[in-house]
Formats: structure tokens, sequence, C-alpha cells
DNA sequence: ATTGGCACTCTATCCGTGCGAGTGCCAGAC
DNA sequence: GTCTGGCACTCGCACGGATAGAGTGCCAAT
């Protein structure tokens, strides 16, 4: 059992620890802290708190650091949020809220996240569960390709180019068009995706002769189904790892091979459970099985048109938790505030 | 004035220090090489290659690494491209070979170079320069949404929504698409954003009498136009710049900024000066104006329906150069066939 | 439960030393 | 003139020992 006092030793030691990348000692603690109480005290809770491994001495002389365990207790239990200054709101607020798609207000969320925080920023795009698909257009460019474009309702949209070899005339792609429509629209992604496979398995039904252009345009339609389906993000601020590389151990290898192939860290993300806030965090060895042990992910969830997804940052063990949890929260509120807008206010 | 020979040992001075990054002197200079000469003649060219600062001496009694003027007389006069075995050939084959449009191949490409040398790999997108607008598309979402996309003839697509808070009638729709179209189509990007710039002026033309909203359209037109205006590229293997970590002095941060950033970049690859082959290099110090002072750039041109743009690596001053010039120059023509094929074969 | 005191441990730093790699130069051979 | 063997010399680096300092752990007293 840890004393109430062990407890607030235990987030001087993180705060200063934070602050100073210096392992901090009993005397550091009553000199920065007015505890009240002299350095031998503090030793004794010390030692508890290395009983309960929330601590950890580098070498047997020297003070101690927080465990991840240990970090895991003051963001559970200690942390207050550091709220965002005056200047940093109306900052994020000038930042997002120029006029854009989908695309552009992600793309600047995370931009104000990772300048914000100084750490790596994700933005996860809304999931696709509960998307639907809105419209299916074909739009021949001639020399025998079709642009086929499909946009779900949560405003994301897909284009891409079917090598058809062929031209068809205006009724025809017509008349495709609306049978690739009646398939999808107003339909969930993942419910089109297989319905598109079996339309693929029957191309009989081709309302053209032109079978195989014909199905090179539906093969293509479910390609774009399956894209939304995975999940997307954007990244911004990769480099600054490299400015805290000292805090971590090994090479930044692993970690920037993490995040350019990106799909790593979306799961990461999508796993944590959040709070009752939106809020949570996982920390350094908790990220083992994605092979991130010594990174901490920040995240919270956001609203965006009925579904939801999640904004985050990604940084050594030693992070700044305050500051980032109350970074993460504010940008996603925004978000959220910024894409209900968007939906109601037209 | 410098001899064959000691230009000789400049190239195995290149070559070993490249491959054991250790400084090389003149006994393991004549351990490796057959020169058939002895260690003090090695020396005394050694002695003149360093007069000529192409070799230079971390500390007095060790031996001599290359400067950058060393790399820059070993790539222009001394290095043979080293062919690709036949496996790294059909590798790339069959990894580009695959159908996709111009975005797959180039990510595909950039993929391709980056395993192949180990390095960071860049492609740049077809310049813009004599790319014309083949199709202009209006795409209405409902709820006051209009999806504008613009196509050129090199197969760029973009696409952008407006938010013209109204909807249209088919007809009206129609009227607009040709009016744009009529302004752009067949035209070279360049001028088409002129064009439009004076349209916005002067929005009394407007084809309907919902003004605020046509204007809205064209505005997204030429944000696309000027999308397209800008320089592109696709990157990959940004983490292999971590596994090279002791080749940089400082920090890893400026380069991580600097891939991110793009711009710059682009514009290093732009302002390279390639030989009768297409290939360049730019070694070290080179590219202090682009605040990449300790690393190098290989570039090689590659053709793209008529207009040209570059792919390249890059990494360390130590790299190495005949294989990563070899690697460059074989994707960029693989590239450039592709592309071609794709042109006419259709 | 808290405190002051004290012995102890470990690290980081400095200094001196010796070693070895590698150079630079010279005098002689070809 | 070019090449070569030889040799003195220069440094960087690794090693060992000594020292200072930070910080702990424990104990007896309050």
């Amino acid at each position: 059992m840890v004393s109430e006092r062990a407890l607030q030793v235990l987030r001087a030691i993180v705060e200063d620890y934070v602050d100073t990348r210096e392992p901090v000692g009993s005397k550091a603690i009553v000199e920065r802290h007015s505890f009240g109480v002299s350095a031998a005290t503090i030793r004794n809770d010390m030692a508890m708190l290395e009983d309960e491994d929330l601590i950890a001495a580098p070498h047997t002389s020297s003070g101690r650091v927080p465990t991840d365990k240990g970090y895991r207790v003051f963001v559970d239990h200690l942390a207050e949020l550091r709220p965002l200054t005056a200047a940093q709101r109306s900052g994020i607020a000038s930042f997002l809220e120029a006029p854009g798609d989908l695309d552009d207000v992600l793309a600047r969320t995370v931009r104000a996240l990772t300048t914000l925080t100084g750490q790596v920023a994700i933005v996860q795009y809304p999931s696709f569960a509960r998307a639907t698909v809105s419209h299916v257009e074909l739009v021949q460019l001639g020399a025998g390709r079709m642009l086929v474009i499909v946009v779900t309702d949560t405003g994301r949209v897909s284009q891409r180019i079917a090598a058809t070899r062929v031209d068809f005339e205006e009724d025809e792609i017509a008349l495709i068009r609306a049978e690739i429509g009646s398939l999808l629209v107003g339909r969930p992604v993942r419910d089109g995706l297989k319905r598109i496979a079996a339309r693929l398995d029957d191309p009989g039904l081709a309302a053209t002769d032109r079978v195989a252009a014909t199905s090179e345009i539906v093969r293509v339609v479910a390609e774009e189904l399956e894209e939304f389906r995975q999940d997307r993000m954007v990244m911004a601020g990769a480099a600054n790892l490299a400015r805290r590389e000292n805090d971590f151990r090994g090479s930044l290898y692993p970690l920037l091979e993490a995040i350019e192939e990106q799909v790593t860290i979306l799961r990461l993300m999508s796993e944590m459970v959040a709070d009752e806030q939106g809020l949570a965090a996982s920390i350094g060895r908790e990220n083992e099985p994605f092979g991130l042990s010594e990174a901490s992910v920040v995240i919270s969830d956001y609203d965006a048109t009925g579904s939801r997804a999640r904004v985050g940052v990604l940084g050594p063990t030693r992070m700044d938790y305050p500051t980032n949890l109350a970074s993460v929260r504010a940008v996603a509120r925004y978000l959220t505030r910024l894409l209900e807008e968007d939906e109601s206010g037209r």
C-alpha cells in the first residue's frame, strides 16, 4: 500500500523527470516542492514506491525515474489536464476555421496538433462503419479510360481510373452507372462490397455487351469500396522524434517505420479504450505488442457525421501527459464542433 | 595535378570508406587492392590527393576520408554504374507491371526504389508544364455540395468539394460545366488559371442567376488548377535515415523536416543538372543552400506522356553512388517504358 | 511517523600512461 | 624521375587508478 503523500511524491518525480530529464533524488524533491517534511521522509516514501514498481533507479546510487507503471498511475490518478492558454485556443480556432473539405480540415488539424504538442500528431479518418455510399459517377476520359468516382455521406471521395480499353456511348454509361448505383447507393459500404462481389461473379447481367470493359469498371468500384473499408490517417511532425532522440534507448528506426507503415499505429489507436471523457493513453511497454515499447500514445475521440474516430499524439514515454491530454482533447472538441457545423449549417 | 594512379587511389579510398565506415590508410589500400606498389608510394599519392582537397584526415595520424569534392570527382570520373543483378531487374519488373493509374504506379515505383537502394526514395510527379486540361466534371452531392473534378491529359485527377449551399437543376449544372469547360478543356493548365481568374473577376457572365454559388464552383476549380501547378512527389523509406544515423554528424531533425515539407527537396531535385544520360548527383555541401549539407541526392530523369520528371534517392554523403546511380536509372527506365506503353497500347 | 546523521555505493571525471595505427620524410635503389 | 624501405613522430584511444559528488539505506533518537 502506498500512502497519499507517497503518491504526491510520485507526481513530483514524474513532473520533475519529464521536465529535466534527470533522475530525481529525495533532496531535489524537498527543494522544488513544499512537502513540509525532510528528505529522509521522502526517501521512505520513495522506498515504498520502488517496492510497488512505480519508480526505479537507473543505478544503485542515483535518483529515481518513473517506471511505465508509474506513468500509468500518474495519468490515471494524479494528472490534471493542463488547460490551454488563451493564445493556444485562439490559435487552434483561427487555424481550423478556414473553409475546406474533409481532407483539408484533417490536414490542418494534424498540423495544429503537432505545433501544439511538439510531438508526432495523428488524425484518424472517420470510420467507414456507418458510412453509406451516396454517389457513384462515371466520367469517360476517352482513349479507353473511365474515371470512376464513389462518394460516401461522410464526405469521403474516391476516384480511380479504369482501363476499359474501349469507349462507351453515353447511354451505355448511363446504364452501367444506374446499375452500379442501384447496387450501392444508400447502402453501407460494407454491404456494398458483398453486392459488388456477387455482381462480379455474374457478369452476364451486364446491361451492355461490352462485358470485359464493364466488369473492369465494376472491379474498380470494388477496389474503391475496399479502400473505404480500410482505416486511414493523416500524420504530421515525424521529425519531432529526432528532436527527442535521447529519450529513446534504441534507434528511431522501428518508430519511423511504424509511422510510415501506418497500419500498426492505426491498430494501436483503434484498440485503445477511452475513458468517459473520450481520452486514453497507452504507455511504453503497454505498446509492446505493436513493437513500440519505448513510446506512448495519447488519444481523444471525436465525432464526425455520426461516426467516431480519434486524434492523437505519439511520443517518447517521457512526455508531458497533462499537456498532451489537454491538447488532444481540445483539438478533438474543435474538430467535432467544426464537423457538426459543417453538417448542419448548410 | 594528380596522376592517373592517384585517381585510382581515390577510387579505392571512396569504395573502402563507403564499405567500412573507417578512415582508410595506405596500408589497408595495398592490402585490399592490387596496385603493385608499396604503401609508401600510395602515401605520396595520398599527399597529392590531400593537397587537392579530395581527401582529408579526421585527425593527424589516421586514415583518410573522402571530402565532398572527392566524392564529386569519384562520381564524375571514376564511378562505373554497378549493373543490377538479374534478380533485382526482375524484381522491379514484377513489382511495377501490375495495372493501376498514375498514383498507383508512382507509389509502387517509390517503394521499389527504396527497397533497392535502402535509402529514402523520391518520385516527382510529371510536371504540369505541358499538361492540358482534358475534363471538367461537376457532380451534385446534394445538401448544397458540388463535387468538382478536373482531369489532365497526363492522367492527374483532382477532386474537391465546393460548398455551394444551394442545389442546382440538371440543366444549370450542364450550363456551368459547359462554360467552365470551354474556358479550360484542351488548354494548358497555366493558361487555364489566367482564364479562370478573369472569369472570377467578372461574375456577371454566369449562365445562371445563382451567382454566389456559381462563383464558388469557379473558385474551387481555380484552386484545383493551382494545385496542378505545384510540383508533387511521393516519398518512401524515410525510416532508413535512422539506420544511417551515424553517418550524420548532427541531428536527423533538419533532414526529416525537409522530407516532411517536401518543397525544399522538390526545389533541390528540380535545380539539379542532369548529364546526357539523364543522371545527376548533388553531394554534401553542394546542398548547403537547401540546408542539407550532410546529405546527397542522386536522380534520374524519366519521361511521362511528353512531360519529364525525376526519380531519386536521398541519403548520407557516404553512400554507394555506383549502386544508387544504377538503381535510379534502371527504375527511371522501367517507369518511362511503363508510362509509354500505357500511353500507346490502348 | 519523522528526523538527523552517517556509512556506503556507484558514477562521472580527470590524469597519466602505454599502445598502435598511420603518417611524413629521407636516403638509397632502379 | 620514380619507387621503396626504414624510421621517427604524432595523435587518438583504451586502460587504470584516484577523487569528488550525488544519493541512497538504515538506525537510533525524538
